[in-house]
DNA sequence: TTGAAAGCGGTACCAT
DNA sequence: ATGGTACCGCTTTCAA
């Protein structure tokens, strides 16, 4: 054993609480352990920041969030030390400290009897429009299918301090779970059907004049027979009829029940069901208006299928406007959600509850886009 | 003033720790304010549901996490008392003291030289099979673009303690980011080319033998002038065409390197370049492979629309099997990559690091599943 | 089988 | 402008 090493030992077992910092004998320089704990495995600390930069947690703590009470020089001095020394607050700590997580629980509140899924390119397009509009207001997502929490949200997201608030996409046919939330007092948006005068607020389209636009248009391309394509169960698809029932009656055409075929909002429905009726009794429509887009690509592709001429023989409009709809051939006539805009109104709405304002339902306008499922204007 | 609201009021005064409960002067019973902390506004703490049971809050906690160590009745006692009032445990508490967060961050590793965003289908495919395969682990998800952490992704999501670990998907064509959460020797798991001899486990499909198998189908088509869609500078990509230029060279075709269009690999990209190589040098070629699903829609949109028949004139293999490629018309003929085998894996691997154990890159096996943009076999 | 008590790592009130 | 210190609510060691 090394004169080095040796006399460590004897110091280490004289005064547990120092350590020989430079092993030179006739330089053995010395700091209390906790001076050194920085060169620990042990990750850097507020504490240990603070020791490394000579001032109180206290005052670290303040720098280190931009705190103007502490003077700017030193202020600087500590950012400058935390970054060189890639330090991070533990979020664990401020949060039990501060009882804010900083974190949004996004819900897929999908129902059971349905099969349409995460997948949905609608929903996800949601996802990724929250996800950004979030990380904007300096938010995280944290994203939930229905399976971790079961039912009882706001326990297992709020009361456990896990996120600060919910946003639940999609109202579904149940809201049992919804009322559960508001019931808890959770900070809490819906993404669905605005116009239910609920007593939490809630951010959706106009969809009855989205259904409404979306009839208006396949009726001024000539269609006398329009098929409404859908589950008119759903609260925002049958908001959507509503607006279908509103131009037929407006168009003075005569509405005709079968007419409307009530389906699981899927594309495999769609085209299952399609290509049946068509099978069962003929062509015996020329428009279709899908409460979806991808509802509507089921339709299309049954039609295609059948030789079926598009919009020659069916015009098509959908709903949502997601991103395949351009790509598809003949490119989708649709009525588009604005995602973003919706996105946006929902962090917002939620951070009024954070500051304990009222937070108000939103409804977004929609817009037709014409695109070659439907005949050219003339 | 009332009588008993003096009394309250006087009572206070002379001992703050104790609360008039009933307060008939004659029957005035009080409690230490502890003990009547639970029926205040603030919420259910463990300390408080412990005092409800009339146990400590070691046991309380104990019995909660289902501890053999206390007594079976006792602790379903207690369980059920935390039901009934909606108990659920401080997550963020529980997470300072045990220094696990149950959380794991999946980054999208976009590079911003590319178009192809967070609304990729793929990639939002993936998103969601991992989101179901973390859950079904126990973890939950934080969904993060790279806004949130820039680019210090261990600092911010590890050493901050927001999250146990990272699932990065996408290598994109810089990996410092990766190696900084290496260095900072953060448990890690990134979707991409899984041969690449790395420090860290990879998972992902085999794409050489995918962009074989893509190549090969084509040219059993009958295609003699295969283009190749992509980006070959993109890590899984060249892969892929290190595969079909195998195939071409098995049939003993002559690789034209003319036939390689470089793109970047989102659908308007591939609709806008196949169009413009036609109109330049007209319809060189009888086959594509695209080096993704959407690649290939992009393709096709351009091929419809110039009255390319298609498997006829052209046949086209995609890659990845999104939902799509079923719906299409033609139904694309592509290389099925399986997500939730992957999400699987790599929940696996990355839950393998935060049990000490050692991780392994993985290859998933890839399937060609042939649809209607290839031509019937025969 | 249960309880007491010491932290986990910050934050913010109250001093100075 | 900065420091001392009492918590936030839970887990776990040690003691009984």
């Amino acid at each position: 054993m090394s004169f080095c090493k040796r006399l460590q030992t004897i110091f280490s077992n004289v005064c547990k609480n120092y350590r020989i910092f430079a092993l030179c004998p006739c330089l053995t320089v010395y700091f209390k352990i906790e001076d050194v704990a920085l060169t620990q495995e042990s990750r850097l600390t507020l504490t240990g920041l603070a020791k490394l930069a000579g001032v109180s947690t206290s005052t670290a703590s303040r720098a280190l969030r931009d705190n103007p009470l502490i003077k700017k020089e030193t202020r600087e001095r500590i950012q400058a030390l935390a970054k060189e020394h890639s330090f991070s607050i533990n979020h664990a700590a401020s949060q039990l400290r501060t009882q804010k997580t900083n974190v949004v629980a996004v819900i897929l509140n999908l129902t059971d009897h349905t099969e349409q899924s995460i997948n949905d390119p609608f929903l996800l397009k949601m996802v990724s429009a929250l996800n950004l509009a979030l990380n904007k207001a300096g938010y995280e997502m944290l994203l939930s299918n229905s399976m971790m929490a079961d039912s009882d949200w706001a326990s297992y997201f709020i009361s456990s301090r896990r996120a600060d608030g919910l946003i639940i996409v999609g109202q579904g046919k149940s809201e049992d779970n919804v009322n559960d939330v508001v019931t808890a007092k959770a900070p809490l948006v819906v993404w669905g059907d605005p116009k239910l005068n609920k007593n939490y607020p809630i951010v959706g389209s106009d969809n009855q004049y989205g259904g409404y636009l979306a009839t208006k248009q396949l009726i001024e391309s000539g269609c006398k027979k329009v098929l409404f394509l859908g589950d008119t169960e759903h609260t925002e698809m049958a908001q959507r009829y509503l607006g279908y029932q509103q131009a037929l009656k407006e168009a003075e055409l005569h509405f005709d029940p079968s007419l409307t075929i009530d389906i699981d909002i899927t594309s495999k429905a769609a085209y299952e069901k399609v290509n049946q009726e068509i099978l069962n009794r003929g062509l015996f429509f020329d428009g279709i208006f899908a409460v979806s887009d991808m509802v509507a690509f089921g339709a299309l592709k049954a039609l295609k299928e059948r030789y079926v001429s598009i919009p020659g023989d069916v015009s098509v409009v959908g709903f949502d406007d997601i991103n395949m709809a351009e790509l598809f051939h003949p490119a989708l006539t649709t009525v588009r959600q604005d995602t973003d805009l919706a996105a946006q109104l929902m962090v917002e709405q939620l951070i009024c509850q954070f500051e304990q304002k009222p937070a108000q339902s939103k409804v977004l306008e929609v817009e037709l886009i014409k695109r070659r499922s439907t005949p050219e204007s003339y």
